[in-house]
RNA sequence: CGGGCCGUAGCGCAGCUUGGUAGCGCGACUGGUUUGGGACCAGUAGGUCGGAGGUUCGAAUCCUCUCGGCCCGACCA
């Protein structure tokens, strides 16, 4: 292939839009163009990676026995509603709809486990048709309250989705197991360094879940991880050993005391210095969010410990949780926000409690009046005895739940995400087989999601320096780059050709520089684009030597035409 | 959806406070000279200043509304 017949156009300075090193050098190299927020243009050397990493996960899943079919983008919403997930897409403003021409709504697809689940169980009757495994690799479409970071967050974007089909849930935890192994063997060949994680299953549902974390700064998701023990989970998710406390003894008899003003943990503990903040619970009010109503919920922490979202959305198993309002906390406990209590909380407010409370003694919280705090509450005595959950934040330092060495933090990029759905989807949508007893059985489904844009976009994010991109051998757009300086030099061209084609028969995935620019915007042009080896046909081209750069490094060196295509595909780890 | 900010040539920006002929750099095009780190010289093209309304003799500039975009937060496969 030959650049000047290939639609390349970089640009001298950063986009004023972009903030991370993937999104500034994807655009600034001319991977990709932005068509509206979140929307994107592939160029031409964009569509490689992609599809060279599409390559990849085809090759991957194939060796599964995956199926790849491909469903529709046009969704009805007659197929959500029977899944009961319009009315959540809907209400979270990501779903796309529209209306055709009768009226009929419809929606493109955010993800497609009822298109899914609809097809494969039209074609499956029978348990011996059993397992399937079928995938697409196709855009997906999510109206993002927050497009950001390129291709790291649009809200047009290309994902691979799988989904298995089994009679039973060993079937399922079979294909899960094979999935998993794909995952880590597609992650593992496009040259990302991934951790697996264990994960909250969201909106999607379902009993577990893993994520696949490209580990980056830009990262969106924390993910807590132990070296010595191999635990690694998402924040949301993660678990560590309760920290210490100072115990509260036999209890006391309650006592109310005046405290104008102090309404925190640390104003707290400025007005009571012999009470630590492992005395104290924190009382704080939350507006849960069901399908069909909504309820305050008073949820208690232990005053050194934080509140985990995600875990309380599924302790409720509400569909959202957000912070009262200030005028909801005094309607429902009378007092001011920061004096909530257990103590005379109204009993139509729901009372749970995080584990670290339970068996506490002595505690000090609020009681549902202005300037007042109690001390000595003892739950189930001075108040109602809580729902006990576990709605802890786990946080770095604190001690792994296996080995109890200290956690670690890092950010990760969610490149994968595997679910074992179990019946979810098939048993609200009356997908069943026939099953050996001779009774209709719902699928025990999985479903598995690689971000095919995203990926490519978290390898830049990887591997870069302050040039440019430096891409990973297995999905750079081409392994090899040879390039020309001078195009009035009659010798460095047909060199430049011949080592071109000779590297093509050895077979390199090789390019010919062949455009007529200057020696210096060849090479800022070739470090920004990143190309794994570049070959530069030059002054000593009459000689017979040219040089040879790896772009990891940026290491340089002479050699001779005959040594020129060995040592390429040394450089290629060939 | 809250808070902050920005829309002026393909890209990056100045001009706006204090209203008076729309600018700079890069890029593009033409010609010439160049050819080892985004070359140089000369020239050319390209903008209803996001849109609508208003104030004014006169609006990129002031006012109102609106659309689009960016950042932080909330939220999110």
């Amino acid at each position: 292939m030959r650049l000047s017949q290939i639609l390349i156009q970089t640009l001298r300075e950063d986009p004023a839009d972009a903030e991370i090193p993937s999104h500034r050098l994807l655009a600034r190299a001319g991977f990709i163009v932005k068509t509206a927020a979140g929307v994107y243009t592939y160029s031409p050397l964009m569509w490689r990676v992609i599809k060279k990493f599409a390559q990849i996960v085809r090759e991957e899943l194939d060796r599964e026995g995956a199926n790849e079919v491909m469903l529709p983008i046009i969704q009805p919403k007659e197929l959500w509603q029977a899944s009961g997930r319009w009315d959540r897409y809907v209400a979270d403003g990501i779903m796309f709809t529209l209306k055709d021409r009768k009226g009929s709504e419809m929606c493109l697809g955010p993800t497609h486990e009822e298109v899914m689940t609809d097809f494969v169980s039209s074609q499956v009757n029978s348990y011996k048709q059993l397992p399937v495994n079928c995938y697409q690799i196709q855009d997906k479409f999510r109206d993002e309250i927050r497009p950001r970071f390129g291709l790291m967050r649009g809200r047009e974007f290309i994902m691979m989705d799988a989904y298995s089909f089994d009679a039973d849930q060993a079937g399922l935890d079979e294909a899960y197991q094979k999935m998993r192994n794909a995952y880590c063997r597609i992650f593992d060949r496009c040259g990302v360094d991934y951790t697996v994680v264990q994960a909250d299953s969201g909106a999607i549902g379902g009993a577990g879940s893993e994520e696949f974390m490209v580990i980056a700064d830009a990262g969106e998701d924390a993910i807590l991880f132990c070296r010595e023990s191999g635990y690694a989970a998402n924040v949301e998710k993660a678990t560590s050993r309760l920290p210490d406390a100072p115990p509260g003894g036999e209890p006391k008899p309650m006592e109310k005391l005046a405290t104008p003003d102090v309404k925190t943990v640390a104003q707290l503990e400025a007005f009571f210095p012999d009470w630590p903040a492992g005395r104290m619970a924190k009382t704080v009010l939350y507006k849960a969010t069901w399908a069909d109503e909504e309820k305050l919920v008073a949820v208690m922490q232990r005053g050194d410990l934080e509140i985990n979202e995600v875990k309380l959305v599924n302790a409720l198993d509400a569909l959202a949780v957000d912070l009262a309002s200030d005028e909801d906390i005094v309607k429902a406990t009378g007092a001011e926000v920061g004096f909530a209590g257990p103590v005379d909380l109204p009993d139509d407010v729901v009372l749970l409690a995080d584990e670290s409370l339970r068996d506490r003694t002595n505690l000090l919280c609020g009681c549902n009046e202005t300037g007042y705090h109690c001390l000595n509450v003892n739950l189930g005595r001075d108040a109602r005895m809580p729902e006990f959950r576990d709605l802890r934040l786990a946080k770095a330092g604190e001690g792994c739940p296996i080995s109890g060495k200290p956690l670690e933090e890092a950010r990760g990029i969610e490149v994968g995400h595997i679910f074992k759905l179990g019946t979810k989807y098939s048993a609200a949508m009356g997908a069943t087989f026939m099953a050996q007893n001779g009774k209709p059985t719902p699928f025990a489904m999985g479903c598995y999601g690689i971000g095919v844009s995203r990926t490519p976009a978290s390898a830049v994010e990887q591997h870069h320096d302050d040039k440019g991109i430096v891409w990973p051998v297995p999905i750079a757009p081409f392994e090899c780059v040879v390039a020309f300086l001078d195009k009035k030099r009659g010798e460095q061209i047909e060199l430049a050709e011949k080592i071109y084609a000779q590297l093509g028969e050895a077979g390199v995935e090789v390019c010919l520089d062949d455009r007529a620019m200057s020696p210096g915007a060849k090479f800022k042009d070739h470090e920004l684009i990143g190309l794994p080896v570049q070959v530069f046909v030059g002054r000593k081209a009459s000689e017979g030597r040219v040089e040879l750069l790896v772009r990891k490094g940026l290491a340089k060196v002479e050699c001779g035409v005959d040594e020129v295509v060995g040592k390429v595909l040394a450089a290629l780890g060939r």
